[in-house]
RNA sequence: CGGGGUGUGGCGCAGUUGGUAGCGCACCUGGUUUGGGACCAGGGGGUCGCUGGUUCGAGUCCAGUCACCCCGACCA
């Protein structure tokens, strides 16, 4: 077994050079560089839009399948809802309008016409719309002018309904994945009988988030609610999870709003009891987005490129032929194809690359820029041995394997990688989650270390925003099974009940 | 919206005191190669972001304008 990791800057010395910039140089651009590189997407014409490439896109497929699955488990259907909202459903909710007011992409007319001077098009004035459209920053209000006509009786309840669509926020600032103006998400609205359904559908839909980002994803994740100024535009109560990221800072991958009676009574929807009384119903609502593939990146990649959890490669095995003329081919080209088969019949999935374009070399470096997870190389010295060449993508470790052995070594594999990665991740978030108790200590600790910290925070958004505007640090969340402890507050020195969790965010 | 930067073949860049555009990669053809991003030979491709000005002559100087990137404030 060789291992490349033990030595590896002279490894990246001959091998990758000028391809990624290094992690520990410049974080931002490493992950810039990586987005690029794998083909996962990039910037379009329009500021702040991206395209997301087809590997990119199969990765945000593989999320969307297990997703679904999930959403589906857990008993509700998909629907889609338009893309475009009158501009007055937005003033009905007065939090929820002033939460998003300041990011809108506004429709204002539906036709265009030849310049006069003969110079490409301009919009016609003459079209101008009676009342301009939004184009969708999430969907709660058209959702919810919807749903009053949907329900009338404690019979229509629950109404437990997800779709997958596209959002614009027109942000000032944009990242690939992270934050751009168009993004594809998921958006789950749910209406309740009760106050008492309607939190418990938020709370286990963040569960469900949580075991997706855990288990899928290997990305482990704090699972907390929000202060009042974190909270979502509209919501009661906001949970999350939060993830920590390689460079210490956090990221939010998914939330789950408890809306109350916020939306119904904004929307007039109202329910008829059993008892024959009429009430507005309890609502939730509840998303993630392609900023999870950004949550990815950073959170397994290294400086070869990409790292792929198994269970969302688009490709979990890439079989790569050596050799040097046609006749070589020939045979190993036969046991290549046996293998891809005898893979596939596992219930692996395989992607053979026998073009005669690219070298071995080349094609490996692609596929570690790729992330994909084991890479078979396979020449005629192994034939004559009855064996191949199998490279890990995490730990960049190479074996050779009996081509007999094959299909139940690459599930070990895999299984043992998903498992590893996950891990790797845990111990990281651990080792940089932790508690600070003075002032100094704490933007000492915000400045210098990073990580989840653990500290005590009187309750007010005064001081929150005191501590952002000092630190930068934001509380990301107040964890769910954070342990009651008397404290004191780290910047006000008043009494606080339990930690929160602060750190600097994405 | 403030600060900084950049616009030159597909990508990354060079271009001196103004003289009619070049390099690397990529691409195409042929050959040799193929176990960690091969090599040789030949070839194609750019009205230099846009508009106007100065000049015999502008990628280069001047004015305006547009776009994009990075750093802040705002946000998933």
């Amino acid at each position: 077994m060789r291992l490349f990791n033990k030595s590896q800057t002279l490894y990246q010395r001959y091998n990758m050079a000028n391809v990624l910039t290094s992690k520990d140089k410049d974080y931002a651009q490493w992950y810039n560089d990586l987005v690029i590189k794998a083909d996962l997407a990039e910037n379009s014409a329009v500021r702040g839009s991206m395209v997301i490439k087809p590997y990119g896109y199969a990765i945000w497929e593989k999320m969307q399948a297990e997703l679904d699955r999930m959403f589906k488990e857990t008993g509700h259907v998909n629907a889609y809802f338009p893309l475009f909202i009158p501009k007055s459903f937005f003033s009905k909710e007065a939090a929820h309008v002033e939460g998003f007011a300041k990011e809108c992409a506004v429709v204002t007319h539906y036709r265009l016409k030849n310049d006069e001077n003969g110079k490409g098009v301009v919009v016609d004035p003459d079209a101008k719309l009676e009342e301009e459209l939004i184009v969708r920053p999430t969907s709660e209000t058209i959702i919810w002018d919807t749903y009053r006509k949907w329900i009338q009786s404690y019979r229509d309840l629950p109404l437990l309904i997800n779709q997958w669509a596209n959002v614009v926020r027109w942000e000032m600032r944009t990242r690939l994945f992270l934050r751009t103006a168009e993004f594809l998400w998921q958006e789950g609205h749910t209406a309740h009988a009760t106050s008492k359904e309607a939190i418990e559908e938020a709370e286990r839909m963040l569960g469900v988030y949580a075991e997706f980002l855990e288990n899928f994803m290997a990305i482990p994740v704090l699972r907390g609610v929000k202060s009042e100024s974190e909270r979502f535009a509209g919501a009661v109560e906001t949970y999350c999870v939060e993830a920590l990221m390689q460079d210490g800072k956090a990221l939010q991958a998914g939330t789950s709003h408890y809306l109350g009676q916020n939306f119904a009574k904004a929307f007039d929807v109202k329910f008829a009891t059993k008892e024959g009384t009429n009430e507005f119903v309890w609502a939730t609502s509840w998303g993630v987005s392609t900023r999870l593939i950004g949550a990815l990146i950073m959170t397994h990649s290294d400086n070869n490129g990409l790292v792929l959890p198994p269970k969302l490669a688009p490709y979990q095995v890439v079989i790569v032929p050596i050799y040097r003329k046609d006749e070589e081919f020939e045979k190993v080209n036969a046991t290549a194809l046996e293998i891809q088969t005898t893979l596939r019949k596992a219930g692996i999935s395989v992607h053979y690359d026998h073009r005669d374009t690219y070298k071995p070399g080349w094609k490996f470096n692609e596929y570690e820029l790729k992330g994909v997870p084991v890479r078979i190389a396979i020449g005629p010295r192994d034939l004559e041995k009855n064996q191949v060449e199998m490279a890990r993508r995490d730990t960049l470790e190479k074996s050779f394997v009996g081509i007999d052995a094959l299909p139940n070594t690459v599930l070990e594999v895999l299984e043992n990688m998903q498992k590893s990665l996950f891990d790797k991740a845990l111990e990281r978030t651990r080792q940089n989650t932790y508690s600070v108790d003075t002032w100094e200590a704490f933007q000492d600790a915000v400045k210098n270390r990073g990580g989840f910290i653990k500290a005590h925070w009187d309750g007010t958004a005064e001081t929150e925003k005191i501590i952002k505007d000092k630190t930068k640090a934001t509380i990301r969340c107040i964890e769910l099974d954070a342990p009651d402890e008397e404290g004191l507050c780290v910047f006000s020195g008043k009494p606080s009940k339990r930690r929160v969790i602060f750190a600097k965010a994405y």
